[in-house]
RNA sequence: GCGCCCGUAGCUCAGUGGAUAGAGCAUUAGCUUGCGGAGCUAAGGGUCGUAGGUUCAAAUCCUACCGGGCGUACCA
């Protein structure tokens, strides 16, 4: 559902330091070249191992199928049989153990297992509360520019709740790809061309003239939905009846300009609820008034792309791979279709603001429109790869265990507002977010009510405000200086000793592989499950180990800063995810 | 018909070709007079839809089939 081939070129951050596991990488490919060097291994090329974190901790910390590998490469190249715990055996004898490692063990048909030296992880505590809101940012984008389209709902009405999923994906993402070193642009893509705004602007039209007792049917296929009348009344309270007299044709202009900024007002301030705003809202009319669609459409029947057959302009789509059928570009009574809009405003995404790369996030039943995207690339002379789709599953509604079929034009559908009245903007985030895009969603907002005090994301955030209390009785007690480095914090952070101190550290190391994860997936469905084991993690340590009454004052100090280090690092998920990080609740 | 996606614990879902398949909720049994119990510990619960194949190694990759969703417009 993804076509992307994202690859971490250089995961490098500034300061030279890189991403704890490619650390790990560096170390073992060093391994095996001096092992080449001394001729314990023959001189083949062998492809970049996997560097694993073991799902049992007994395994070490990160683990390497290195040896298992080469192995295979040897069989392969030479014929000969090799084994390879052997081959395990001659790199593990060139990994150094000091600095960084603690441990190397040969384990199982042979894997070789990393183990974390103990000193580094008590002395990472620094560099994580060091790194603030900025904890677990790595360097893979190095600065490219993206653009990450995500609801482009059409502006006829509120947000329903399937389009709200749309919203957190996005959002959430775009917040990641940032976490992740590139330069992320969110962006809104305004249908204000076509039917659906005519209708809409004569639906408008006949709320308007009800309010004024005129007996006026709402055209066929019209909005039905009651929030028309307020967008009505919106519109009455701005001119009154000076609406009336006019011609028909001069009043639905006016209403659909009206109407159209009301929406957009009602939109932006709908996904404000849950924390959401755009850098742009990009208009689709603009791509007419200012002749791009026009000059497109010339230049790509000039390049034999566009042609015209039963009455219509075909692009010929079927001459790029993967389309079996030409699309209409301007249909037969004039119109240009979407299809012609979309040639332009990627034209726009990519030659003129120069993107390095877009991600649109699109509902599943626009499926069929993914190819067609890469022949647009393709005729413009753009690398495909440029653009991805990320494609989710629907939110299907249940009332009472029945399906109800959301639609804005029957007025029966449930608003983002709605739920997020009910149940709240964090819990809704979370909801949406702990389930991969592919996966389909039932929504039944009496059981999402019922169980809103269930939602993990309280569990998550009731531990970051309980670290909170903790540093703030601190503080009042005069316990513990600041997070500030003091001259006594090394040999004081030396003293954390207990499994689930570092079990805590552990986890909360894993924030910059989460991120990176996230990305090489395109999406942060990961961050949720994380969010609760580190909130486990704290949780688990607090249970153990007392803070305030810690002895010595050293190991207080120590505890102390441990609590900071969480509380970042809980703050830093919550925020990646959109969600507020409590200091009371 | 063809194309894409899904099928994992009672329910909702994670799971990157690796070692003994996990979490939340639900169930059961303990703990808690300690910095926030919205907690902690433990237990039960699985033919990873079915059948083949590839591999030293498959929930993961390939093929077929079964079941479900979506798509297959001069709509967006």
């Amino acid at each position: 559902m993804i076509e992307c081939g994202v690859i971490a070129a250089d995961c490098y951050t500034e300061n030279g330091n890189s991403m704890l596991r490619d650390q790990i990488q560096e170390i073992i490919s060093g391994a095996v070249d001096a092992a080449k060097s001394a001729g314990q291994l023959p001189n083949i090329p062998i492809a970049s191992p996997a560097i694993e974190r073991p799902k049992q901790a007994d395994h070490g910390d990160f683990s390497t199928n290195i040896a298992l590998i080469t192995a295979a490469a040897v069989k392969k190249e030479t014929g000969d049989k090799v084994n390879p715990r052997q081959i395990a055996q001659a790199i593990v004898g060139h990994i150094p153990v000091d600095g960084l490692i603690g441990a190397v063990e040969l384990a199982g048909p042979g894997f070789i297992n990393i183990r974390l030296a103990e000193r580094w992880l008590q002395h990472h505590v620094r560099a994580i509360i060091d790194a603030g809101d900025t904890f677990g940012n790595i360097n893979r984008g190095d600065g490219a520019r993206w653009q990450v389209e995500f609801v482009s709902a059409n502006p006829t009405g509120p947000l329903h709740y399937g389009g709200a999923r749309n919203a957190v994906l996005g959002d959430s993402l775009a917040s990641v790809l940032e976490a992740a070193g590139y330069d992320v642009q969110r962006e809104f893509y305004v249908n204000d061309v076509g039917n659906q705004l005519d209708l809409f602007a004569q639906t408008l039209y006949a709320r308007y003239q009800q309010l004024y007792g005129q007996d006026v049917e709402l055209p066929q296929d019209g909005y039905k939905g009651d929030y028309m009348i307020g967008y009505a009344q919106q519109i009455q309270a701005e001119v009154g009846e000076s609406l009336l007299l006019l011609p028909r044709h001069t009043v639905l202009a006016t209403l659909r300009e009206k109407g159209l900024a009301i929406v957009l007002a009602d939109l932006a301030d709908e996904l404000s609820l849950i924390g959401i705003r755009y850098d742009r809202w990009f208009s689709e009319q603009s791509l007419h008034d200012e002749g791009l669609v026009e000059q497109l459409l010339a230049d790509l029947t000039e390049k034999g792309d566009i042609g015209e057959w039963d009455g219509a302009r075909w692009f010929r789509a079927s001459n790029y791979p993967k389309n079996d059928k030409d699309e209409v570009v301007v249909k037969s009574n004039g119109m240009p279709t979407y299809f012609a809009s979309d040639i332009a405003y990627h034209y726009d995404k990519f030659v003129r603001r120069g993107f390095d790369r877009v991600v649109n996030i699109w509902a599943v039943d626009h499926q069929g429109h993914v190819p067609r995207m890469g022949a647009i690339m393709a005729a413009l002379g753009l690398d495909p790869d440029r653009l991805v789709i990320v494609l989710y599953n629907l939110v299907k509604l249940l009332r009472d265990g029945q399906e109800v079929k959301m639609s804005k034009r029957s007025g029966d559908f449930l608003t983002l507002r709605e739920v997020v009245e009910d149940v709240g903007a964090d819990a809704v985030r979370f909801m949406l977010l702990t389930r991969g895009p592919e996966s389909g969603i039932d929504f039944d907002l009496a059981l999402a009510v019922e169980q809103k005090n269930e939602n993990p994301v309280y569990y998550v955030q009731m531990n970051h405000a309980r670290i909170c209390s903790i540093l703030l009785k601190a503080a009042e007690e005069g316990l513990a200086a600041g997070s500030a480095a003091q001259p006594g914090d090394d040999d004081a952070l030396a003293l954390l000793a207990h499994p689930t101190e570092f079990g805590l550290i552990r986890k909360i190391l894993e924030m910059e592989e989460q991120i990176d994860f996230a990305v090489d997936k395109l999406s942060p469905h990961n961050l949720t499950h994380y969010a609760m084991e580190l909130a486990r993690s704290f949780s688990v340590f607090y249970d153990q180990c007392h803070v305030l009454k810690a002895e010595p004052d050293e190991l207080r100090r120590a505890r102390f800063l441990l609590c900071w280090a969480a509380r970042t690092a809980l703050a830093r998920v919550l925020h990646l995810m959109g969600m507020s990080a409590p200091e009371s609740m």
